[in-house]
DNA sequence: ATATATACATAATTTTCTTATGCATATGTA
DNA sequence: TACATATGCATAAGAAAATTATGTATATAT
């Protein structure tokens, strides 16, 4: 169940960019979807995910429409356009992240 | 002086692999480098560092060496056996984690 | 009948930061 | 001389963002 390698931090840049691709999720969907794509690397707890949910939506990036299938609810979540920019905002972060980090990672960095 | 950078996890990842490059480090020594690496991308705080460089050190992946410069105190911190073991596993981790979130980034990820 | 999958949620706790503060020495500058 | 800045360590209070542990409920497969 555990991860030990879900890097603080990330986790709303993942949500943001998952609901960028698909036009709406829910959550349970998040999680799955998750654990596809990266084959089984990361898994996102559900103690983590709906807070991180809640969270945006309250801060207006997410709007959140409520289904009923199968009688089961779904939350369905989907970016509002300040969302859009959230999600363009991180993305950058994320990768200027990446870059930084690279430096450290690659045997000769030194600088001096 | 913040980051709103430094992803949490990663800390301990750039002191050990700092340290693996030059055989022996001091704590400023290490906010200094940090910083022209990255070229003023990441500041590590003295909060995060010293915390970080004591449990590492409990850990036994670091050994100390205490001297006196110029009349102010350094503590000097290197790799233990322990500790070099730790590093690859810390960067085997890191890469592996770049390579997941990039897959995110990429703007095609689908694997359906 | 029981386990597993689907679907949400929250509380307690832990980890890992930031921010703030403190002590002390050396050096450059107004 | 006084004051700011740089060097060098440290810890405490608080915040953020996870994990772990629960809880509720329905559907489906064994």
């Amino acid at each position: 169940m555990s991860n030990s390698k879900l890097y603080k931090g990330s986790l709303i840049t993942i949500i943001l960019k998952l609901l960028d691709e698909s036009d709406k999720m829910y959550g349970y969907e998040i999680t799955q979807k998750v654990k596809k794509i990266t084959q089984g690397e990361l898994n996102i707890t559900e103690g983590a995910l709906y807070p991180a949910l809640h969270k945006l939506e309250a801060q207006g990036f997410l709007d959140v429409e409520i289904a009923k299938v199968e009688n089961r609810t779904r939350k369905y979540y989907k970016l509002t356009e300040k969302g859009n920019k959230e999600t363009s905002n991180k993305l950058s972060e994320l990768e200027e992240y990446i870059k930084t980090m690279q430096t450290f990672i690659s045997p000769k960095f030194s600088l001096e």
